[in-house]
DNA sequence: CTTGACCCTCCAGTCGGTGGAACCTTTATG
DNA sequence: CATAAAGGTTCCACCGACTGGAGGGTCAAG
């Protein structure tokens, strides 16, 4: 199968179908034209592949997941393990978001936002970083 | 102010000063040995680079700040709409990241987790990906 | 036979820095 | 006064995870 029917059935672009070829996520026959040639194999790889970055593995994490699918004897506690882990990183990344929101919230809540030059926002992003580190200016 | 005191003061890396200079951010004076040297207003700048970066502001969201807060006849409404744009921003990243985190722990729920091979994540990964464009596979 | 849709490789750029090499200047110490 | 440590300087390469484009080869249809 050609790299753009591989595209169009795993939803990847063809750009990083041949990206994930380069760093050796995945591998690809060569037909005699020189064109990439995908089986069923490889389909499968790549839809694993799409799912996981959708879910927000990171690629090093996918390869571990590529490799416990291809192990028979692999422990479903270890395929676990690695969701886990990136659930709590998911959840850590939530929180600090959540921080900035409620920051981002109280400062637009007391910027006037008319036509005046006095501004909440700009006095707040120029004043101490106190709450950084606990250094004194 | 030498660059390493510059770096105390706002939190900032020596690197990541150099590199906001480089960018045109900041502009830095230079004494007679060619040590940058920082004076009161640019360090008020750094400190606004370093809390706007610490807001989820990016680099060019940051020079509009700067460059409406050196402007006298600024409205603050503009200041305002920048951080809402941001805060819109962020709070669209946290809904994403929810549903991730909504997938993930479904599918933890379903592994066993144990030393068999059966395993709902894996399963999960190399399915269909109906659910992104409604594509038959 | 030409057109257009594919495919190939290779290089550069994205964002926001970080690390290191190779070198110069200042400061502290023996 | 010599030297070593701790600063400073420039420049180049790298991170993740692609994306865009140049400059070409290949293939199917009209």
């Amino acid at each position: 199968m050609n790299i753009g029917r591989a595209a169009e059935k795993t939803g990847l672009s063809v750009k990083t179908i041949r990206y994930y070829e380069e760093i050796g996520l995945v591998d690809a026959d060569r037909a005699e034209n020189g064109y990439r040639d995908f089986g069923d194999r490889q389909i499968t790889q790549l839809r694993m592949l799409a799912q996981a970055r959708h879910l927000g593995f990171g690629l090093e994490e996918c390869r571990e997941l590529l490799d416990l699918n291809a192990d028979p004897d692999r422990a479903s506690r270890d395929v676990q393990a690695l969701a886990v882990r990136n659930l709590d990183a998911v959840r850590s990344k939530i929180r600090q978001l959540q921080d900035l929101e409620d920051e981002l919230e109280r400062l637009i809540q007391e910027c006037h936002g008319d036509d005046a030059p006095d501004c909440a926002i700009l006095d707040g992003l120029s004043g101490s970083i106190d709450h950084l580190a606990g250094r004194k200016a």
